[in-house]
DNA sequence: TTAAAGTTGTTACATTATAACATTATTGTG
DNA sequence: CACAATAATGTTATAATGTAACAACTTTAA
């Protein structure tokens, strides 16, 4: 089974109504605001909005931003075989988009590579403003 | 005045304090273990320590890991002209290295330019396990 | 069918960070 | 020097983010 065979039939409860909640956002929500939306299914307190999210970014459904310390939905196009890499994060709108490039991964295997560092996770998140925001 | 400029003299007192304990860790600091160490220092409240790393970030003194919510004092080797762009955190040792790589700030510039968003900061945590650990 | 693994609900607590207000110290300028 | 502007400090309270621990229920697979 690969990476993205978690279709949502396969999600229980609430990792459904964290992902769809997710989903249907614009942008990156907190898992407090998360659990705000869904008290009127049934969530009372935050371990079940951070339970599901550890599934669904286990699954690699959802991304964590650390700089932003909020959940995003996987909205990397075509979602085959990629690695989401970094993220560009708006400033002004909220907006996330996805980046895979080869170079860049490149770059950073050399890098770690050159220092004998063993890489088990990477965050790259840059912080700006997008297109249509600075487009005033 | 460049932003090396601020040697230990030009800082107050809180600040120099709170740069003197991460200088003499082996490693990234929470705010709230700064505190528990300058409490003989006087330290009482979260605040005194909060406000003296956001100087000490300013002047680029102290970087903050935003995938440890830990703070670490800037050991770039020189401390001549550069930019950090990354860090190699092992998370058995808990040792941060800074890296700066030419190839690799032409790659985040390109890639960003290239949607044309405007960089305001950039975030690139590379999480692993250094060489002096994985040599067990 | 029944043990193992996964999921849920819940209470309590730990950790990280900021708001707001009053006061004192330092710096630059006329 | 005087004095206004800026920076730094001290303090109380609170907000925001995240986890521990325990009990119960559900699903899965042998």
């Amino acid at each position: 089974m690969n990476e993205h065979a978690h279709i949502s039939a396969n999600l229980s409860k609430n990792q459904l109504l964290v992902m769809d909640a997710l989903t249907n956002s614009d942008g990156p929500l907190s898992a407090y605001a998360i659990l705000d939306q869904l008290c009127d299914q049934g969530f009372r307190a935050p371990q079940q909005v951070y339970r599901a999210l550890k599934k669904l970014v286990d699954f690699n459904m959802v991304h964590r931003l650390e700089s932003l310390n909020a959940f995003v939905a996987c909205r990397h196009p075509g979602c085959e075989d990629h690695e989401t890499l970094a993220f560009m994060i708006c400033e002004n709108c909220g907006q996330v988009s996805e980046i895979t490039d080869n170079l860049l991964s490149k770059r950073l295997q050399h890098l770690t590579g050159a220092a004998h560092f063993v890489l088990n996770k990477m965050t790259i998140e840059l912080r700006g403003i997008c297109i249509n925001c600075h487009a005033t």
